[in-house]
DNA sequence: AAGGACTCCAACCGCAAACAA
DNA sequence: ATTGTTTGCGGTTGGAGTCCT
């Protein structure tokens, strides 16, 4: 191997730089500017190599250099150029004034990345995730045949790959059907068809009220049927899926389809852009305190063909994901939050701001639930 | 209170392109 | 055209700080 250009032997300092180091870079680059970086530390006095002195200046020293977190815009702005550019981090740079390939990459890696795939979608491709799609056609099977064995086991690996990203409401779903065997012939059972466990020692779930899970639990001493959910139950629940599998199925890659008229297509049909009422995307900017929702659809409307055709790919991307999304569990999306205010920030680690982030797809859940009136009786 | 686990980001490394001689 | 040097880039690492049990 290449001797290394930053070798400790060579009496070159390594690891972080100090402030008296700072400064004489700082020095030397004011009186002389910089280049050379080969020759810069020697000159400058520096016990470093001209790398780590580059390095230092670019990621670090540059008086253009903007600090502090990133803003709403500029991330929306570093997911949208990655669409298009992938890892190209300097040329997403380039595009962000102030702020260096190195903090993108980092913030990338530290933050959004997490972020995309907390919500179910890949980062690398910026679409949703394949077992994703196989966990909603799963689900949607399993409901219709809840016997099925082979649904059961496939179930069963996949919730075990993937039950730590789910929403509580879709993992509470998936391991009661998980639960669910076919009903023997016994005329003491209920009628939701679960003799794995006696249905009253189910635990409800943390997040629904113990008064409500009990009036779900109600009881039917005749129905022997095999069916385990009546044709009217099963339609409720087809209803909530079905959202689900739309904005699964909706969640197209963008780049491909620049130029075409998506916007106008999406303006057209709402229910791309959700299950809920009309006025949803107004509605939703304005309580969930994502201001970009609504700047967003006025400046597509405003921009240059091309432009738009970007924007609003993103923009309907990023509203046709809302439903799968919303089903993903992020720590806002969690039970606790869901039944409380949206200022309870679940994980300590993450900033308030962090959590305001991470709850923009998941507020839209909350909305959709308030929509349905959603309760746990219903969605059970 | 302690220590293990986790997060974050500055800094490093190696490779390749650009440039100079 | 070739060779050596410089610069730019993206992936990875190390350690300080914080959280969790």
């Amino acid at each position: 191997m290449a001797k290394s250009p930053c070798s400790e032997k060579d009496g070159l300092k390594k690891g972080p730089w100090t402030p008296e180091e700072d400064q004489k870079l700082i020095d030397y680059i004011k009186r002389h500017g910089h280049g050379r970086w080969r020759t810069l530390p020697k000159n400058a006095g520096l016990k470093r190599c001209g790398k780590s002195c580059r390095l230092r200046w670019t990621n670090y020293l540059r008086p253009d250099i903007k600090r502090g977190r990133f803003s709403f815009e500029e991330e929306e702005t570093i997911i949208q150029l990655h669409r298009v550019l992938g890892n190209k981090w300097s040329a997403i740079a380039a595009r962000l004034p102030g702020r260096t390939d190195n903090e993108i990459k980092n913030y990338w890696n530290t933050h959004i990345r997490k972020r995309l795939l907390k919500m179910g979608i890949d980062p690398v491709t910026h679409t949703p995730r394949l077992d994703l799609l196989e966990l909603s056609s799963l689900l949607s099977s399993t409901l219709y045949n809840p016997q099925s064995s082979q649904n059961q086991l496939h179930l069963q690996n996949l919730l075990g790959n993937m039950g730590p990203l789910m929403n509580q409401n879709l993992l509470n779903l998936a391991t009661t059907l998980l639960s669910y065997q076919p009903k023997s012939t016994s005329t003491n059972s209920t009628s939701t068809g679960f003799v794995s466990q006696n249905v009253q020692e189910i635990s409800p779930p943390n997040h629904v009220p113990e008064s409500q899970f009990q009036s779900f639990q109600t009881s039917s001493t005749s129905n022997t049927s095999t069916v385990p959910y009546s044709m009217s139950e099963t339609q409720f629940i087809q209803a909530k899926m079905d959202p689900f599998s739309q904005s699964l199925t909706h969640g197209t890659s963008c780049p491909n389809n620049f130029g075409s008229n998506m916007w106008q297509n999406s303006v057209e049909d709402e229910a791309l852009f959700t299950p809920c009422s009309e006025g949803f995307v107004a509605n939703m900017a304005s309580t969930n305190g994502y201001p970009d929702c609504v700047t967003q659809s006025s400046s597509i409307l405003n921009s240059t063909s091309e432009n738009q055709a970007f924007a609003s790919c993103n923009f309907q991307n990023s509203m046709t994901n809302v439903s799968f999304t919303s089903l993903l569990s992020t720590p806002s999306c969690s039970p606790n939050t869901l039944n409380s205010s949206l200022k309870t920030y679940v994980n300590s680690n993450s900033s308030p701001e962090d959590n305001q982030r991470d709850s923009f797809c998941s507020n839209m859940f909350m909305y959709d639930i308030a929509n349905y009136g959603l309760n746990g009786n219903e969605f059970l």
